[in-house]
DNA sequence: AGTGGTGATAACCTTTGCCTATCAGTCAGT
DNA sequence: ACTGACTGATAGGCAAAGGTTATCACCACT
């Protein structure tokens, strides 16, 4: 007789003890199941033997002459199985993400660019790498920058900014700012318009928390138009609305405007003689990203893409 | 720069490196993880840096000033979850199959049997023990021996039978075979019925694969009653029915007749004078088996809940 | 009585998992 | 600009886990 054994703190079986369990249950035969586990039936025997004391529990009835499934032992199989095929699914989701580009990456994008850019540029790039995805939130730049440091988004794709040593970036193409008025403005008709006309008008634009309010407020400053403070927009498409109704002019965003092409309606749109007004939009990362070298390739596709569908509205970096 | 590393013949990673891999992917802090973990920060360090080398992936982005889920990480966390809580499953039915006696115990009974005394047994026992539960299946006695010994049940209860080395077994309770006639029949009407008036008569009787079949015949040979094989019941109610239309008499377990008493219709039940007739119902495991302690305790069980129960129609064994 | 099959045991070796001690950057507050 | 407190990485050592081969004890069937 045994000593009367102690309730051993019970550790819980290894992955490894689990498979065997299983593997045993099923052939019924250790060794037949250490052949198939590629292991030696004693390291079977003892591995068993060891699951079974940290469990406290007999799974299986061992005779002379065969093996039998014990009742605990057919109570544990399932959630054994259960196990397995969790840690299976596992393994198989890391192999899908070494193997290829099958990674959802988190990306960032100001709202002035988001809905204007990605159509044209998301199924191409879907279509290239099918396992790749984006799940895209749209933030205003600066916290796109900080959401980036801390780990909130993968990637994002915004007007260049200050460098951080801490991020990476890739320009990817220069947008223009067009300048825009509603169809019966004084200044409307011409393509090109002289910059000078446009001292004393009165500019809208959006809230200051876009990185797009800064822009337009500097171009403001040089050429002595006024920003109008009271009337900010709260996305393009109220800026684009209030424009219409005469309450002022406004520059707007090379894709947002060629995005509206279709509908032309009661606006007029044109540039500065002599002046073009551009933002540069870059695709930026952490440095430490262990997907940089991949995210430097995405980037050279994106211009691709970009060049291809979008070369009437946008310059893309060399 | 490393040398291009070998894409390793990866063994998926252990239990403990999921289970690290998630608290640190919770805490994103290594010594805080390592801390929760009861283990050490350059412990944590080489296990996750060993995980990932063995998927060939990068889990965190690391970098002096704090620690970063990279998106291949975000990808396998839920995973990594999953496999977590179905191993916590598992230890969890372990310790409920430790603690008590939650097992469900896969019960062989023979159908002349089960019918008429398991309705009396299980409510008392499922009383006593909640966690108990019993798969119970009907086979003939011989079937029972058999299965029992090729694992398909883990208990039986059965008409006592040959001893076998590989299995040990507990008497319950005696059961009086009773004798049924026609209640129009010759010999109905009296209590007890001297054994002599039989002979000659035309015994009814079960399939020979029952056991039961086995006993009456050899009565029949003591008593000199002829045996009628061309009729014989597939279930003791058919076999009742085949009495009732006069097709001659039989003896029939008392059990059977008790649970019958409700409805006592044309037929009448007598006992052979100065020669009871009974089997014997033993509960029967393998020797091998893990529970049998348990079994016997049981056994125990079972005889006072039929003494309890049954006090009238069986007698329960010393 | 012999033979081929079962699981258990013994003795040994290699790898793994963990430890302590220490290093090397980063960042914030003097 | 320096200091101190934080981050994760690295080195060296030890014990236990997990594996091996060789052998045993038993059972069933010829």
């Amino acid at each position: 007789m045994h000593s009367i054994h102690m309730l051993s703190n019970a550790k819980s079986p290894s992955l490894n003890q689990i498979r065997y369990f299983v593997t045993v249950a099923k052939h019924l035969n250790f060794r037949h199941a250490a052949q198939v586990l590629g292991i030696s039936q004693p390291t079977l025997t003892t591995q068993i033997n060891a699951m079974e004391a940290s469990l406290g529990l007999t799974l299986f009835e061992r005779s002379r002459s065969g093996t039998l499934l014990s009742a605990h032992g057919h109570a544990l199989l399932l959630s054994a199985e259960k196990v397995l095929t969790a840690n299976l699914h596992f393994s198989e989701t890391a192999r899908n993400l070494s193997d290829g580009d099958n990674t959802m990456y988190r990306l960032g994008i100001p709202p002035t660019l988001g809905p204007y850019l990605l159509p044209h540029v998301l199924p191409d790039i879907h279509a290239l790498k099918p396992g790749l995805k984006f799940y895209v939130r749209e933030a205003a730049p600066t916290q796109l920058q900080q959401g980036l440091l801390a780990g909130d988004y993968d990637l994002i794709l915004t007007p260049m900014s200050d460098t951080n040593s801490q991020i990476q970036s890739q320009p990817l193409f220069y947008e223009p700012l067009k300048f825009v008025t509603a169809s019966d403005h004084p200044l409307s008709g011409q393509a090109y318009i002289d910059p000078e006309l446009i001292r004393g008008e009165q500019v809208l634009t959006l809230e200051d928390r876009h990185h797009f309010h800064h822009q337009v407020q500097e171009i403001c400053l040089q050429l002595g138009a006024r920003v109008a403070r009271d009337y900010e927009g709260t996305s393009l498409d109220t800026l684009r609305q209030m424009v219409v109704m005469g309450m002022g002019v406004a520059f707007m965003p090379g894709l947002y405007i060629h995005s509206e092409l279709h509908k032309p309606e009661a606006l007029h749109v044109c540039e500065l003689a002599d002046m073009p007004i551009v933002r540069q939009h870059v695709l930026a990362w952490r440095n430490t990203s262990p997907s940089r070298t991949f995210f430097r390739e995405l980037s050279a596709m994106m211009r691709n893409i970009i060049e291809e569908r979008l070369k009437g509205a946008v310059t893309v970096t060399e």
